[in-house]
This record gives structure tokens, C-alpha cells and sequence, in this order.
DNA sequence: TAGTTGGTGCGAATAATTCGCAACTCGCTT
DNA sequence: AAGCGAGTTGCGAATTATTCGCACCAACTA
């Protein structure tokens, strides 16, 4: 029921560890490796980057994460349950905001019927400047 | 007339790296800086890869270039003539198709009006899976 | 409860990019 | 034509981000 049954119906050992990362990237929303490891270490300090690096790679195998690269070098994860908005990330602050995907439906079947691009929208980042910094 | 004046006129020295790199990007369309660095050393084998980091910086800072994030962690490198089109990043073959901007200027106005967003077409990427990879 | 197998911690290895600094050269000034 | 000063380059070291190898440990299975 928990994130036990999560987990391990996907084949995966539950570790602490792993269910902390998972509960992490749902909390932060977008984030980076980093990042999660700081959330994580909250509550259990002496967890390893590489863990954090290893998991992320695995739940996103499993389905449970995804990343997108949002701008500069880093990925930045997020549950996959989370994928039901664009990100739009301004350029200025790094801020990353959120839209209905429905705004794009036009432009993504557009995309399909000349293109035969099939958008992954789950990775649909969107870069501009956000209403505050221009 | 050349290069010489368009390197000039933004206040910038004339030296044949710079020139190279600037003619590199060019050519190649999107490139990383590595990939720069290779086209440039068909001529100029010493080229440092430093060099071809920094000129590729300040062509950029003076508008001549631009980059975006494609994917992964490199950014890649384009001439600022070449904004004329959208691109279209495959996840799998990790290919870049262009698209024209027209075909997303309803949704680019969409994100204006309902969320004062200003999308930097320059920098706009889309993730998906071409027709070859499907 | 004991075994096997995946998972973790840790430190080293890579890769990508940036920096510091001394030598060089481009373009302006005599 | 020669000189000077600032912008540039090359090179190696420093960073940052991410991955690997390996020995130890712990989660599930029988």
C-alpha cells in the first residue's frame, strides 16, 4: 500500500534509502541530484551522493522518476506521477513555472501530422523569461 | 566586409582562432564545443580547447552566437542567423530536426497572454521521437 | 534462520568546463 | 616603421558533476 508495495512490485529492494530518495523527488518537485541528497540527509545524514545518483537512475528505470535537462548542465528530476503541466524556465531566475499541457495540444498534433514528431511531454521544457523578471 | 568588420565592429579583436570558431559554428549548425574544436583544428591544429570555450562565450556575448541545451549535460552552439527555426530533439537517436517557428506561434502566444511568459525561441528545444525512431 | 544477490558507502576515475598566469599579438599611436 | 598596452592564447591546474570498482552489508527467499 505503502511505498513498500510501490517498490517492490517493480522488482526493486526496499532500502531507506531508496524510499527516502522517492519520498524527496515527490516533496521537491524539480530538483536536482543535489538537492535530493540535502533533502534526504534530513533525515538520514550519512547517505552517499553516489546512492542518490543510483537510485534516481533506478526509479527512473522503473518508471517512477523522470529527469529533463531544464538549462545549464544539471538534470533535474521529478516524480512521474507529476507529469500533467509544461515547465517554463526563465532564463533570468531559474525559476521554473508551471502550464496546462492542454495549452500545447494544438501545437503538438501539429507537430505529429507534419513532422511525425511524437513530443515527449514529459520532457517538454519550455525557456523564456518568466512575467517577474522582465 | 568580411568577417573582419563583423568581428570589429562589436569591439573585438581579429585573430584567426576566433575567426575559425566563428566559421566553425557556422557550418556545423548545432554543435557542442568539442565538435568546434575539431572542425577548427582541420586548420589550426593548436587551437586549445580553452580557446574555443571562451571565443565561443564571447561571440555569444556579443550576439553572434547563441546555445541551448539539447539534452544531456552539453550545450551546443548555433549561429544567431540561423533562429529561424524550431528544434526538434530526438531522445533516441539523439538527432535535431528543425521545424519553422510559425508552427508554434499560437501556443508562444498562449504563454504571453495567459502567463506573461516571453518564450525565447532560441533557446526553445522540444524533446520527443523523431519518425525515423518510432 | 542462512544464503544469494542487490544495494550501500567510499574513494578513485572520468568528463566537462573554468581559471590563473605568463607569453604573445592585434591594432592604435607615434 | 617601431612601440606600447590591452585583449588573447596556450597550458596546466582547479572545479564541478557524474560514474565506477570494490568490499561490506542488508533485504528478501526458501
Amino acid at each position: 500500500m505503502a511505498d513498500q508495495h510501490e517498490l517492490r512490485d517493480k522488482g526493486l529492494r526496499l532500502t531507506p534509502q531508496r524510499e527516502l530518495v522517492l519520498a524527496a523527488v515527490r516533496e521537491l518537485g524539480h530538483s536536482t541530484p543535489e538537492e535530493v541528497a540535502e533533502k534526504v540527509r534530513l533525515t538520514h545524514p550519512g547517505i552517499n551522493l553516489s546512492t542518490v545518483y543510483r537510485n534516481l537512475e533506478t526509479l527512473e528505470n522503473v518508471g517512477l522518476v523522470q529527469h529533463t535537462h531544464l538549462g545549464h548542465g544539471g538534470a533535474t528530476y521529478h516524480a512521474a506521477e507529476e507529469l500533467t503541466h509544461l515547465h517554463l524556465v526563465c532564463g533570468k531566475c531559474e525559476a521554473v513555472g508551471d502550464a496546462p499541457l492542454e495549452i500545447a495540444a494544438t501545437f503538438v498534433n501539429a507537430l505529429s501530422d507534419e513532422y511525425g514528431f511524437k513530443t515527449d511531454v514529459s520532457h517538454f521544457a519550455i525557456y523564456g523569461t518568466c512575467s517577474n523578471c522582465q
